[in-house]
DNA sequence: ACAAAAGTGTTTGGAATACACCCATGC
DNA sequence: GCATGGGTGTATTCCAAACACTTTTGT
């Protein structure tokens, strides 16, 4: 971190950078989390968390440290979204960025303070303003991923707090895969799957009060195991 | 390229490579395409083809030249399969590797006599040697994704000649689902599907002779539109 | 009163699964 | 003649899709 110091290699090489796409839910709306750029380029725009690699952790090292430095939120990244190299892609040079994503709970959407300049905000994914460098690529494989990751994983209910309802549920596959699914026909297929446990009504029994569910691990993976056979 | 030239930075920064997974299929068998390395470190283990990004290409167009300069064949990647950065990965120093997916077809395997040391050879994905570096991540996270691509790309059908039988076709499958199918069941899926149209029958019609079908690439994206709604 | 949100059940069609036999070829 | 590989059909089961009404709450 000596700004004296230099850097000599034989062969040239490229700058790193990690970028993070931080979704998280609010039983309403999906939505990333966007900061304001306070330097150039692209001062004023909003992009993606990041910042550069350092020479003592991975990619997802730096993408966690990034993420916490500028937000607060300390949360491992899920996956990689991939890694981008346009020559044209920063103006100050040339440098390649590896995106990742990380899911957080509708509990961990705490903000810290903006203690640096940067105004951190989150956007709904239908919603999202114009973003800087590359940052459109980005989001259109996030948002690709994010619908094989629904497809495949148990990644919506780590978009969600451990006891949801089916609505609630409904509202984020709405939100993810761009379509309005039938509600008798959705929560007939969850609840018939296996990978839903109802809850214990708590205590006093509203007649239309929404149900709660929890997620069953062992009933989502034997569902799996079915579905995924053929292609 | 000059050896006496220095390259100086204010900041560290990784040394960027890439790797390509390269998978032919014979009608039998899905292969891979590895070299044998020539220098340390790693001699002589069996490795993905690859090399040092260069200044003036995206990590595409290096992972293109590399498997061209490496082994001959002249065909762009067909998707990243992540980029891999454990520490340790490179006894030389630090590097950094995005790993690559390309796609050849039975008439496309003509290996070009090695003009470097290097000995570049077919193995069956499910007989595969030991390889260096950090390679057996990549091909564990290559097999994964190419089930992916199975379940929602028609990337089975860059893999095969444009007019193949089904039986061809179901080893194929086999192969990457690790998994063996019910013949009857399997035409049908396909048969019915639009995916697929039969070839009209050369000439003499042998009775049991299998049939050629060839990639219906219209009927696929209907067929897809239908499939891919609900999660 | 009315709109908004959540609960519930039935029917129908299509796809996935399971399963057996015939024909031709090569050894 | 036997093993191998390829073609074909039927019955069942399950899942997806389509579709309407009632209750409660809040305005």
């Amino acid at each position: 971190m000596d700004n004296k110091k230099k850097y000599e290699y034989d062969y040239w090489r490229p700058a790193m950078t990690v970028d993070n796409v931080v979704l998280n839910f609010d039983g309403n709306q999906l939505r990333m989390l966007l900061i304001r750029r306070g330097d150039e380029p692209f001062k004023d725009q909003w992009a993606f968390p990041g910042g550069f690699l350092e020479e003592n952790e991975t990619l997802e090292e730096a993408a966690q440290r990034e993420l916490k430095e500028e937000t607060g939120i300390n949360k491992a990244p899920f996956i990689q979204i991939g890694t981008f190299s346009r020559l044209d892609r920063d103006p100050r040079g040339r440098t390649i960025s590896t995106a990742f994503l990380t899911l957080t709970k509708p509990s961990e959407n705490i903000l810290k303070a903006q203690d640096d300049a940067a105004e951190a905000c989150w956007f709904p994914v239908h919603n999202m303003p114009a973003l800087a460098f590359d940052h459109e690529d980005i989001l259109r494989k996030a948002k690709f991923i994010l619908q094989v990751l629904f497809h495949t994983t148990p990644v919506p209910y780590q978009l969600m707090n451990n006891i949801f309802t089916l609505p609630e549920m409904q509202r984020l596959f709405s939100d993810v895969f761009e379509h309005e699914f039938d509600r008798r026909n959705f929560q007939k297929k969850f609840i018939s799957s296996g990978i839903l446990s109802p809850v214990a009504n708590d205590n006093k029994e509203r007649p239309n009060a929404p149900i709660y569910y929890r997620f069953n691990n062992g009933g989502f993976y034997t569902y799996q195991k079915k579905k995924f056979n053929i292609g």
